[in-house]
Parts: C-alpha cells; sequence; structure tokens
DNA sequence: CGTGTAAATGTTATATTATTACACATATAG
DNA sequence: CTATATGTGTAATAATATAACATTTACACG
C-alpha cells in the first residue's frame, strides 16, 4: 500500500518522504495503466475519506513537483512516471494513443537538445517543456 | 522575431474562405500580442453580438483545422499563427515566458525528425504533435 | 521536553474551461 | 429547386481548477 518508493538512484534530490494524501494519490495513479484525471483520482480516494478536489490537487502539485508524477497538458490528466528511480531532470516525452488512451512515455534526448539549442539562440531559459505526440499507437494500428 | 523559416512545401495560398464567426474570432486572435482564452475571444466580440462560448470554440475548431491557430496546451490558449502564408503540414513549438507571458513561435525541424525517427521505432502513428517551453523570455532575464 | 514555524490538511464556495442538446439558418452541389 | 452539408443561436450543464480561510500535523531548535 505504501509508496515509499525510495530508490535514490538520484542524488541531486532525495525524494522526499510522501505524506498521507501525497501518497494515496501516488498509489491510486500508480495502479493505473494509463493517465487518471484529477477528478478521476478522486473518485478513487472517496472511499479514503477524500472529499475535495483541492485535497488530489495539492497532492498532485507535489508529485508533479518531485519528478515522479506528470501531466499530460493535451489532456489535462496525470500519470505515474514510468521510469524505475525517476530522474526528474530530463524532460519526458508522450505518446498518446487517441484510440485506445494508452500513453508511452520516452525519454527523446535529441529532441531535447534541439530545442536547447533553438533556446540558446534566443536567449529563452526553459523551465520545462512539453512534448506530446498524439496519434495512433502500434496496436491500434495493427487492428485497424 | 525569428522562427521565419519557410517550409513552402505546401500549396500555397488554399487558405479556405472563412465563415463571418470564423472570421471575427481570426483577426481578434491576429491583433492580439500574445495569446487568448476561449473566454477572452468571447468577451472581445460580445459588442459584435457573440453571446456563448460555443460561437467561439466552433470557430476556434476549425481555424485550428485550417492551421491558421493553434491550441496552446499548457494555457488552454491559442494564438494565431505567426507564419506568413502558415504552413499547417509542420509542427509548430512554443516558447512560453512565464514571466510577460508572450509566446513566440518556432519550427523545431530536427527535433521534430527525432521524434518521428522514435514514433517509426515505436510504430507509433503521430497525428499531431505538442512542443511547449515554458520559461524566461530574453528580454524578461535581462529585466531580472 | 515545550514551543514556534512551515507544511499539510479539511471544507466551502467559486472561477475557469469546454461540451451536449436541440432548433434554425445558410450555402452549395446536383 | 431541393437535398444535404455546414454553420449559427441559445440554454443548460459538465469538466477542470483555484481562492479563501480554519485547523492540524511535522519537526527543528532552545
Amino acid at each position: 500500500m505504501n509508496s515509499t518508493h525510495v530508490g535514490s538512484s538520484h542524488p541531486a534530490h532525495d525524494l522526499p518522504k510522501l505524506t498521507k494524501n501525497q501518497g494515496l494519490v501516488f498509489d491510486v495513479l500508480s495502479a493505473e495503466a494509463g493517465p487518471m484525471t484529477a477528478y478521476a483520482i478522486l473518485d478513487a480516494l472517496r472511499s479514503e475519506g477524500f472529499k475535495a478536489p483541492l485535497q488530489v490537487y495539492r497532492a498532485l502539485d507535489k508529485l508533479v513537483e518531485f519528478g515522479i508524477v506528470h501531466r499530460l497538458e493535451s489532456l489535462n490528466a496525470f500519470v505515474a512516471c514510468s521510469h524505475p528511480g525517476c530522474a526528474q531532470n530530463e524532460t519526458a516525452a508522450f505518446a498518446i494513443c487517441e484510440r485506445c488512451g494508452g500513453v508511452n512515455e520516452f525519454t527523446p534526448e535529441k529532441a531535447v537538445e534541439c530545442l536547447q539549442a533553438w533556446a540558446d539562440g534566443a536567449g529563452f531559459a526553459p523551465s520545462r517543456t512539453t512534448i506530446e505526440l498524439r496519434g495512433t499507437c502500434r496496436d491500434c494500428m495493427a487492428a485497424a
């Protein structure tokens, strides 16, 4: 039940111990195959006593800050990071299948370098970068 | 303003004729320096007789489909395309300044190639790609 | 041990963003 | 003309997110 995920494979930041609500939200998200909306998480946690969206949003804010949950901007939804010891300093990218709803996370290092090169040239200092591909995954293509 | 790379690999001037509402929405967005939310557009068009969000959303759907307006997923807002003859086949990227709200559109060809290479390997067929950098622009960095 | 302070939580209300449903109007191809 | 696509008007509601304020808990430090 408890998500003490203390991989500490990332020395730069140790992962803070999660609070009760953060742990509950993280557990629900981790148990789900795909992304969940904040309200879906809320519903999943009503049995644990959750009553208001803010309880979810506050926990999500922290989890995203810790780098162990990602927000999918194009879906207004959230996923647990699929990296083992989630490297929160890396920019993640997501391939979102519009047919089955599945999400595949990957680390587009080369693409990020290209974007960083543009940013350097433009004098833009990125703090976070969103990369989301919407489309059709291999399985759904095959099933077409 | 950079990002004037002209793909020019598309049939020029095949802009569909805009309907009344589409034209009104496009004009408002074009006159604005930065991004606007749907409701900001609605307010701007009340004097033209707009009364309901759907009038805006329907026009925006078409304008985005035509490729002359982009949706900024991380802001839930919209911008007119900054390309002259907007190449709707190219993936645009956006550098969004969190300090001044300014948005700079560019065409990250190399980065898109890298993402496409990943997609090819994964058997994922992208239909649209979102690339948004949040951060601080040159001017705001200087003013810090 | 207390105690001060920062963080987390509980709760109500409200703001913001987006869609459903249905009626009617207009454009355009055949 | 007339069938059909698409666009429009309007009301109601759904879905997503935050503000404001009271209270509780974690925890460093004297």
